[in-house]
DNA sequence: GAGTCGACTGTAAGCGCTTACGGTAGGAGT
DNA sequence: ACTCCTACCGTAAGCGCTTACAGTCGACTC
């Protein structure tokens, strides 16, 4: 079949066929107005055999609504992301809205892709630094009900976001309870308002512990090459540290890379720490800190809901707990702390 | 602001503010038909103005394409999704569509679903068992151009797989060499063909190696708790077996922590391999098969994108190759198999 | 100076649906 | 027998765009 012939059924072929107009026909499509038992039935014969589905695009251009929302996230490589979308999804889904996902990493120019993205859909859910603040503002100007999602507010945007300071507290607080001294910063504050929210808390207790906060992050990316790259510089320069504190899980993760290579012992010889708990963690045995991604992305996918039924009308802020997780690359224990 | 009075600023104000019709407006803002210079010039000035963007709607409506495609699949929650989904959207939206996903586990009425987005989209792509073949067959008939991802092949429609008896011929090899005799293979045949492929190509590999299969494979989900509870059960009962083959490595994954949990030392008591070599794989000291998941979803968009255009006409088959990873978990090896 | 041409622009017919509004017919009420 | 409902259904006006077709109007040609 060619693709130029494809033919849907209408809204006229059905009610030609039955022999009622085409107003009729979508009152029983719909089951809004009303229609004699009769004349409903026969409609919904002729639907069935024809295999009537109306068009989205007719409906929704008369309706004035997409029915469908989107979710704008840096990149979907990492697990962590992936959670946050799923969370989405599920209650997105639950609440009639198709989704539409928007992927920036890479892309050479996500603001008009946003741009795109919000001509087809009622409202969007944007993480992190994807865009600039300048088109989020544009987009959110039209009216567009909008979340944030892991990026500092704009406006009187909602906003959710994942505690960053109490989980940083604690982890400086049990590293130097294992009486590490020497602390490296893995990360680029300028990538995410999260590092810079962990890095700032990181330094805070470290002075509140007594110790001189290293002078400034090693800049890396958010990935394992990156981490790897970055820890091996950081390891190689005397007097090396103790602990590696590193943005998220996967730069931790390429520390651990980096630190086997040079034939470092973790923890022995070196501490290292993560954030997210993603799934690998885990299994590389990484003290981290665990986010709740899923719930992250189904309380946009609800707020945005509010927003579009327009029962709420002032900016929402909230941050979700997180929960530090010790293993075993922050030093020994005595005790195992997590089970499993 | 109210959500009720959303504007968009729509073709005909600019038209207005101008003082030409729509249809100038329509060619400046597309760049098809000849229009003055000096016309052009303003209409430009007053899109910019007024913050003009076409309806997608309304465009859509009047081509007659949604310039959109969709991707169905199971659950977003394991790591190997995630990675097709994203090689799926990155060449789609190079490509000038938007994407709209669907998960379809735990959904009540996927088939509804999937109906729903058939109505959304210019082309969709479907992996594994996430819907009934009629559904896909129903959505294939009405010309929609549909590829399948590691399914079995319905009809006429394009289908991308990835490769499995060799890999799984391989690994058994390499575990025979390893001196194994007895082994036992945890996943449900009947969740995924691959996880079928996988099972008989293991069973087969047996026998040509002169080792009797086991009698059935111990049925599991595709996650890590259904693995280790499997796993348990599997080592619990004597005699022993020496390697557990896994559906994959969330299978995998569980049924090392179940052996860890027994006592049991892997690779020296119980030899576990997988399938998939998720990111945490590699942490874990997984040996595992190595699928080319961004591969798998690119090839779908581009595939998408042919039919789409018209310029393919018979269906595509293609099986894509993968790659056996070496690690710890099947069994002391002289050499490290695998560099970093 | 009439005819021709080309560059530009407007008119209008869709695309497929929803829904306010109005019309009709048959039964109830008196 | 005449009104008045009520239940049902059709008419038509959008929703916002694209594009085939039909002008219009100078500039040019002969």
């Amino acid at each position: 079949m060619n693709p130029q012939d494809r033919q849907h059924v209408t809204i006229y072929e059905v009610a030609q066929r039955v022999g009622v107009s085409i107003a009729t026909v979508s009152r029983v499509v719909r089951g809004h107005g009303e229609v004699a038992r009769e004349t409903r039935r026969r409609v919904l014969e002729a639907v069935e055999e024809l295999q009537f589905r109306p068009s989205r695009l007719g409906q929704s251009l008369a309706e004035g609504r997409h029915a469908a929302n989107g979710i704008v996230f840096p990149d979907l490589s990492g697990p962590y992301y992936a959670e946050v979308i799923l969370g989405y999804e599920e209650l997105a889904a639950d609440l009639g809205s198709s989704v539409l996902i928007l992927a920036t990493h890479g892309r050479t120019d996500p603001d008009r892709k946003v741009l795109d993205l919000a001509r087809r859909v009622d409202g969007m859910a944007i993480m992190g630094r994807t865009v600039s603040d300048g088109v989020v503002a544009q987009v959110a100007a039209t009216g567009m009900p909008t979340v944030l999602l892991g990026r500092p507010p704009i406006g009187e945007l909602d906003t959710v976001t994942t505690e960053n300071d109490a989980s940083a507290r604690e982890m400086v607080t049990h590293l130097l309870g294992h009486g590490y001294r020497r602390f490296a910063y893995l990360g680029d504050p300028a990538e995410s308002s999260d590092v810079t929210a962990r890095y700032d808390a990181f330094r805070a207790a470290l002075v509140g512990g007594g110790i001189r906060p290293p002078r400034a992050p090693l800049r890396c990316a958010f990935d394992v090459p990156a981490g790897q790259e970055a820890a091996q510089r950081a390891l190689a320069r005397p007097p090396r540290p103790q602990v590696l504190v590193c943005a998220n899980d996967e730069v931790a993760l390429g520390a651990l890379a980096a630190a086997q290579q040079m034939g470092l012992s973790v923890p022995d010889d070196v501490a290292i720490v993560g954030w997210d708990d993603v799934m690998a963690a885990r299994y590389a045995g990484l003290t981290t800190v665990r986010q709740p991604m899923r719930e992250l992305g189904a309380t946009a996918a609800r707020w945005l809901q509010e927003r579009m039924a327009g029962s709420r009308f002032h900016a929402r802020r909230e941050v979700l707990q997180t929960q530090l997780v010790i293993r075993t690359s922050c030093g020994r224990h005595s005790v195992d702390r997590e089970d499993s």
